[in-house]
DNA sequence: TAAAGTTGTAACCACTCAGCTTACAACTTA
DNA sequence: TAAGTTGTAAGCTGAGTGGTTACAACTTTA
C-alpha cells in the first residue's frame, strides 16, 4: 500500500514551477520531462492543483505559474489536493460486514475508529509542518552545493 | 488509497481471541463468522500474527491463542504483522524515472525524502501507543452498557 | 484569418493488488 | 480410522493507478 504517486509529483512540479517560470514558459510538456510523467498525468496533477487554488494555467498560452506564495502552501494542501486519500473513507480500511450478532463484531469498528483517525491526524499534522518555500531552499543549496 | 483491511481484521480477531478463547475453541471458521472475512483470508492473518510472536495456532487441534498479554501489544505491532506498508518502499510512492539532466528532477526525492519519513513515523508512533488490552477493555465497556 | 502550440478531458488499455474461493496436504484428537 | 482444523497454493474478480491516444477549446503569433 502506497499513497500515489501524483503526491511526489505534485510537490516536484511546484518546486519547479517556482524554480523556473520566471524564465521560461512551464508546460506539461517540460514538466513531464523533469519528472518523467506523462503530460497528460501532469496536466491531471495541474488541474487538481488550479481547482485547490495554488496554481494558474491558461489553454493556449501555456505554463503554469503560482496562485499564491510557496510559503503559504504546505504539504498538507498539496495532498489534500490531489486526494491522496478519500476524505470519506478515511486512511484505514474497515472490513464492510463484520457480525451484529457478535458482541466484539459490533462495536469493534466504534472502538477502533478514534485512535485510527488519530494516527491518520498525526501523519497529516506532520505534513502541515513543512511548507513548499522550505523544500525549494533545500533543493536550492544541495544545487549550489553540487 | 487505503490501508489493506487485513489490518482492522487482525485487531478484531486479536480481540475476539482474548475474549472467547477461554470459554470456547477459537477457530478461523469462528473468526470468520464474527469478522465476516473470508475463513481463509483469517488463516492468512493468523499465520502472518503467528510469524510476528503475537498468536499461537495448531494444525488438527484447532483454536487461535494469544502467545503473549495484550497489554505487550500495540497496535503498530499489528501494523506491521500484516505488513500493511512495505519497509522497503515506505508509506509514499515516488515515481521512478525523475529527469538527471534537470538539477530539480535530481536533487527532489532527496529534499522530500526525510520530511515523508517523519510524517510516516508520526502515523506510526500514533499506532504505538495504543496496547490491545484497551482496545478489549474499551470494547467490554461498551457491551456492558448496551 | 490561419497556423501552431497548449490545456482540459474523455476513452481505452495494461498492470498490479486485495480479497474471495476452491482445493488439498499435513496434522491432531476422539 | 474418521472428523475437524490449519497451512498454503492456484486461479478468479474487481478496483485502482498510471500510460496512451485523441481531440475540442483556447491563445498567441505570423
Amino acid at each position: 500500500m502506497q499513497i500515489t504517486g501524483k503526491f511526489t509529483t505534485a510537490v516536484h512540479i511546484l518546486t519547479c514551477i517556482e524554480m523556473f517560470s520566471s524564465e521560461m514558459r512551464v508546460t506539461s510538456e517540460f514538466l513531464s520531462g523533469s519528472t518523467g510523467v506523462n503530460p497528460v498525468i501532469v496536466r491531471n496533477v495541474l488541474s487538481q492543483l488550479k481547482s485547490a487554488g495554488i496554481v494558474s494555467t491558461r489553454r493556449g498560452s501555456g505554463g503554469a505559474h503560482l496562485a499564491r506564495s510557496l510559503s503559504e502552501i504546505t504539504l498538507y494542501d498539496v495532498y489534500k489536493a490531489v486526494d491522496c486519500v478519500d476524505s470519506e473513507e478515511g486512511l484505514f480500511h474497515f472490513h464492510e460486514n463484520p457480525n451484529a450478532d457478535c458482541p466484539v463484531g459490533r462495536n469493534i469498528h466504534r472502538v477502533m475508529d478514534g485512535r485510527l483517525s488519530g494516527a491518520q491526524a498525526a501523519l497529516e499534522n506532520e505534513l502541515k509542518k513543512t511548507a513548499l518555500s522550505e523544500i525549494v531552499e533545500d533543493t536550492k543549496r544541495i544545487i549550489s552545493e553540487e
